[in-house]
Formats: structure tokens, sequence, C-alpha cells
DNA sequence: TTTCCTTTTCGACCATCGGTCGATTTGATT
DNA sequence: AATCAAATCGACCGATGGTCGAAAAGGAAA
């Protein structure tokens, strides 16, 4: 039993608690009894109840999106492929959080918090990525566009946005709507056929 | 001395109170303090400390989108110099809580959340005002595109989550080479000439 | 004016929370 | 056994959001 194991068995219970009611109703020593700990030792292993949810806002996300990264930085791969995979990655790694059985819509003020620092890391993560895959595509002559940075962080702000489905909540189909025109911008501003990357959503 | 007065009376409290420190260090006491009424009148006004701060979010954002949204409404003038009035209407916006003093780059969960219910309003407000221009312009043969609900959306999302620069901040550079990107985006997307729609953002 | 009732105001009080702290246990090393 | 550092604990603290009953304010009716 190291560090490591107790550290996860604090994360273990939060995410447990986050299934049933939200941050704000959760206690420290809520935490502390799920755990199987004395209050106290949550201090020992963590500053304050924000950094366990920082911890584990991150263990939820560096994964998936580590795993997404590598795989996109395949260079061998076409860039629409690898684009795709990005697109994939973002749908996948959409919030454990909000994974939560009653979850009503919430206006909740954690949420907000914890989508927040999620849009952040995914965005400020994938972006290089997605920009070498555009770059990589102009070199090839597949895109035409002369701002391959912001093209990616275009793509990625209304991808996570969207597919969050927290920050602006919609019905799927008018998600899927928006997601369709991304597509149809892209191709369009990119000097491709109207339904060439209709692939890269289904 | 009406309702209307004492409610008004205790918003303007909390958004002075807001200049120097965020939320989460303002107590209800301090709002009363301020508004030079006792603690527990605040809950004669308010159910609850949250309500303060949606009322104050409402309050602050209703009136400049109202007035955005009515002169975007005005049929007579050209679709594209409607959009730029909501381009500015997203630019002038934004929020009278940025502009706290010391505004350390806040991972502060209540920034977060004022963030999150502005974006929700401002979206959900202006997106059928935008929708409706776009085609207008599609009629009128000025945008060529075949979602303009999606169109309209992907351009409020970016603008916001760029304009705003708390959701995801970036250095005012990278900002503009993003705006200059989706500019150019919606040119070559709707059939436009390479830098014919430049006049948005100028 | 006096009475009566509603609306408004108030701050002491309550439960609870995040976080601290010193005491205590554990357990490896000598 | 002795020792020391790492780990554990829960009583305790200050502060907070919110409650409550008492009391003031202010008409309307007598």
């Amino acid at each position: 039993m190291q560090n490591q194991t107790k550290h996860e068995q604090i994360l273990d219970a939060l995410q447990a608690l986050l299934k049933n009611k939200n941050i704000q109703n959760i206690s420290v020593s809520e935490i502390a009894q799920t755990a199987g700990i004395g209050k106290g030792s949550i201090y020992y292993y963590f500053p304050s109840k924000d950094s366990i949810v920082d911890a584990l806002v991150e263990r939820n996300y560096e994964k998936p999106l580590e795993t997404a990264k590598s795989l996109a930085r395949q260079t061998d791969i076409s860039p629409f492929t690898r684009m795709a995979m990005i697109f994939q990655a973002c749908r996948n790694s959409t919030s454990a959080f909000r994974a939560r059985a009653g979850a009503e819509l919430s206006d909740d003020r954690e949420d907000a918090f914890i989508r927040q620092k999620y849009i952040r890391h995914l965005i400020s993560e994938m972006k290089p990525v997605l920009t070498e895959i555009i770059q990589q595509g102009i070199q090839e002559g597949q895109i035409h566009f002369d701002y391959p940075a912001a093209l990616a962080e275009i793509v990625l702000i209304v991808l996570t946005v969207k597919l969050d489905n927290g920050l602006y909540p919609t019905d799927p189909e008018d998600t899927e709507e928006t997601i369709r025109g991304l597509i149809s911008l892209l191709e369009q501003g990119t000097g491709n056929p109207s339904g060439s990357l209709n692939f890269l959503v289904t």
C-alpha cells in the first residue's frame, strides 16, 4: 500500500460520490468516510478539497487524451484519417462527470468549473496535434487554407463545446446538425468536394 | 422605495464588491453591509446567495444583448452589415465581471459558472437572430451554404469562447489570428472572395 | 388617536463546512 | 528494545450560508 494507492483510493471515493450528487454537496468528511480513512488523512494526501477535484479531472482526461495524441501523431497515416481520430477522441472523452445518475440539466457551479478545466485541457493538448495534421494536409494539397492553427482551434472549440453538451446544451439532432454544418464548412472552406469529409463523423 | 429599488440596491452592492474580490470571498453579510441593510433582509429579497449572482448576471447581459438583437433585426440593412453588428455585440458584451481589478487568470469556480451562464445566454439569444440574417444572405445570393442555423451556431460559439478569453485564455495576437481564420473560413466556406469579410472585424 | 394587520427589517443563532493540529499508531531500521 | 519518520486520526476552529422569531414601519379602518 503505497501513496499512489491511497491517492487513488480517495479519488475513487470522490468519483463514486459524484455519481449521486454534485461536488458542492459532498463534504470532505464524506469523501474520507467513503474512502474508509479519517478526514485528517485526506489532508495528508491533498492540500485542499479543490485539489482532489483537480486530480480527478486530470485522472479522467489525461489517459484517453494521451492515447488519442499518440495515435494522431503517427505521421504515416493520412491527415484526414488522423483528423477523424481526433473527432472520435473528442466524442469519447466526454466527461466521466456527466455520467452522473439523475443529472438534471445542471446550472451547477462545480460542473461548470470542471467543464471549463476540461475544455482548456483538451484544446491546449490537442491544438498543436491538430495543427500539425492540418499543415500536413496543406502540404499534401488536400487542404487549402491559410490559417492552420486557427482552423485547428475553431474545429476543437466547436467540437468540445457541442459534444460536451453541458456548457451549451441542445438536443442530439441539433448537435448532429451543427456537426454536419461544421463538416460542410470545412469542406467548402478548405476546397474539398461536398460530402468528402462525411467519414469524419460517421 | 419599492421592491425593485431594494433589489437593485443589493445587486449594486454585489457588483461593487466584485470589483475587488471574487464571489467565493464575498460573504452574504458583506453584501448586506455594503448595501446598508441587515443580513436577514437579503433573504427577504433573494432566496439564496446564488440567486443574487444569477440576477446580477441577468441584469448585466440582458440589456446590451437586447439592444444588439433589436439592431440586428432591422431587415432593411444588408445581412453582412448586420453580421458585423453581431460581431461587435459579442466583443462589447464581454463580462462586467471580467473587469475585476487584479483579475489573476482565474481557475476560479464562480467565474466559470458565470461564464457558462453567459455563454448559454448569448448563444441562445443570438442564434435565432444570426440564423435569420444568414438565411437572408442566402436568399440574396451573398452566402452559399446549406446549414444556416449550424453556421450561426459555429460562429457564435467561436466568437463567444475566444472573445471572452476566460474559458480558454490566450494572448491577444492568438485571438486575432483565430478570428482572422474564422473570417477566412467563412469567406471560403460561403463562396465569398478572400478579404471580402474583413470588415466584420475591423 | 388607537387598533389591527401586513410588510419589512434585523441580527443572534444554527448547522455545516473546509481546513488545522497535536496526539497517537504503525512499521521499518538499527 | 529503542528510535524515528511516515501515516492516521478526529476533536476543534473560524467562517459561511441560511433560519427565525421578534420587533419596527406603515397603512387602513375605527
